[in-house]
DNA sequence: TCTGGGGTCCTAGGACCC
DNA sequence: TCTGGGGTCCTAGGACCC
């Protein structure tokens, strides 16, 4: 059987900042949005006494804790501890398997093996992160991902939980549902008014098939059901993921309907995302434009098109023009732009240096790359322009 | 002074094809 | 005339996670 650690860091952000701002040790402290919509991120264990939390907007929390410390978030300092922490976990064993940037799967199966004392093994993972790059974590031990991650969950800061499949009905099953992971925030009332308060009360339930149960879960069904009972997938994936889709969103200081600001923030987000692809060497196919209404109801228009996107000023031309079509003059509190279908982009930097290829077939794109080698070169030319077509949109 | 930002996955309906 | 059915792609919306 497999052996599994999920390792949670605590109180992230919080304990990033505290590692370069020593002064603020014992201290309540924030990490978040500072703007006036602003919330927080993550609150150090001092601050959550007084009712700070994930999620709250930032002014609540100000109010609720007058001498809190409040930071900006600082993403690529705590990226860059992010991977600390991974590599410190391939130490242990090299199946790995980040989940985010402050979570990861560990299999130490084998790692385990003549081993005497595993919750030794387990407690030395932790103290040694604490002792080498001085952050917290809790830490789930069980023979699957879905125990693993319950588990860890369990005691903070600083835990450690071993979760076998015959702790289930003491550990798991007395736990309310909103605890399961997958389901939130909406389900729960749900759940709760149809009978199920715990998880064993759902367990119970979803072996008996209630058909309640069978038409709420649908195809997950059967996963939540083996959940329930402490079964589930053991595998931890070291290869990472390609990504699938990458955007930038903005929620206004203020909510807007004039098209100048909205475009120049919606061409700031088109910049972003270029960049990123750019950086990631994605391009994609399709375009998704996010308009949030500032009664909270979102909408989003995404069209695909027959020549990727690959930089953020053809990204804006489509954003643009999505917006144009269908928000113009609309009150709006947030606006974001996607980029999905996303595949390796082939153009390296010399080829997007000479010219922005956007509205051309991208083997078009080559030929004109030979043209302009050419030209530059003064050299032969191995390619007429009249061979060479240009498509006007890839719009359906 | 209500409610961030970056993602993944699922559902459901319509178009389209065979 | 009285309405197939499966598969795939696209789009819109929404739940959920950190």
């Amino acid at each position: 059987m497999a052996v599994l650690m999920h390792v949670d860091l605590n109180a992230f952000f919080a304990e990033a900042e505290l590692l370069r701002h020593p002064e603020y040790r014992g201290k309540p402290l924030a990490v978040g949005g500072k703007g006036r919509r602003g919330v927080v991120s993550t609150a150090s264990y001092e601050a959550r006494k007084y009712g700070v939390g994930s999620g709250m907007p930032s002014y609540q929390a100000k109010a609720a804790c007058p001498n809190l410390i409040f930071l900006p978030v600082d993403f690529s300092y705590y990226e860059m501890l992010s991977s600390s922490f991974f590599n410190y976990l391939k130490r242990y064993s090299p199946l790995v398997e980040p989940i985010s940037i402050d979570e990861g799967y560990v299999d130490i199966t084998k790692a385990l093996e003549g081993v005497e004392d595993p919750m030794g093994f387990v407690k030395q993972v932790q103290r040694g992160l604490l002792l080498e790059i001085g952050l917290k974590c809790s830490i789930g031990v069980a023979p699957n991902r879905f125990l693993a991650k319950m588990a860890s969950d369990m005691k903070k800061p600083m835990g450690i939980t071993v979760l076998r499949r015959r702790d289930v009905p003491r550990l798991l099953w007395p736990l309310p549902v909103s605890s399961f992971y997958g389901i939130g925030r909406k389900s729960v009332p749900l759940l709760q008014k149809a009978g199920y308060k715990t998880i064993g009360e759902l367990a119970e339930g979803l072996k008996r098939g209630d058909p309640y149960l069978v038409s709420f879960f649908g195809k997950n069904y059967r996963e939540v059901l083996a959940h329930a009972y402490g079964q589930g997938n053991d595998r931890v994936e070291v290869v990472p993921a390609e990504p699938k889709s990458i955007g930038r969103s903005l929620t206004l200081e203020q909510d807007s309907n004039d098209p100048e600001e909205i475009e120049s923030r919606l061409e700031g987000l088109c910049l972003e995302v270029g960049a990123t692809l750019k950086r990631e060497r994605k391009e994609g196919m399709g375009v998704s434009l996010t308009v949030r209404e500032p009664s909270f109801k979102n909408h989003s228009k995404s069209l695909t098109y027959e020549v990727p996107v690959s930089d953020g000023k053809g990204l804006y031309e489509k954003a643009l023009a999505l917006y144009e079509e269908f928000f113009l003059g609309i009150s709006i509190r947030l606006i974001g732009v996607t980029v999905f279908s996303l595949r390796e982009s082939n153009s390296t930097d010399i080829q997007m240096s000479f010219f922005d290829y956007g509205d051309y077939e991208k083997k078009d794109a080559t030929k004109l790359m030979v043209q302009e080698w050419n030209r530059r070169l003064e050299g032969p030319v191995l390619m007429v322009a009249s061979q060479v077509s240009k498509k006007k949109d890839g719009t359906k």
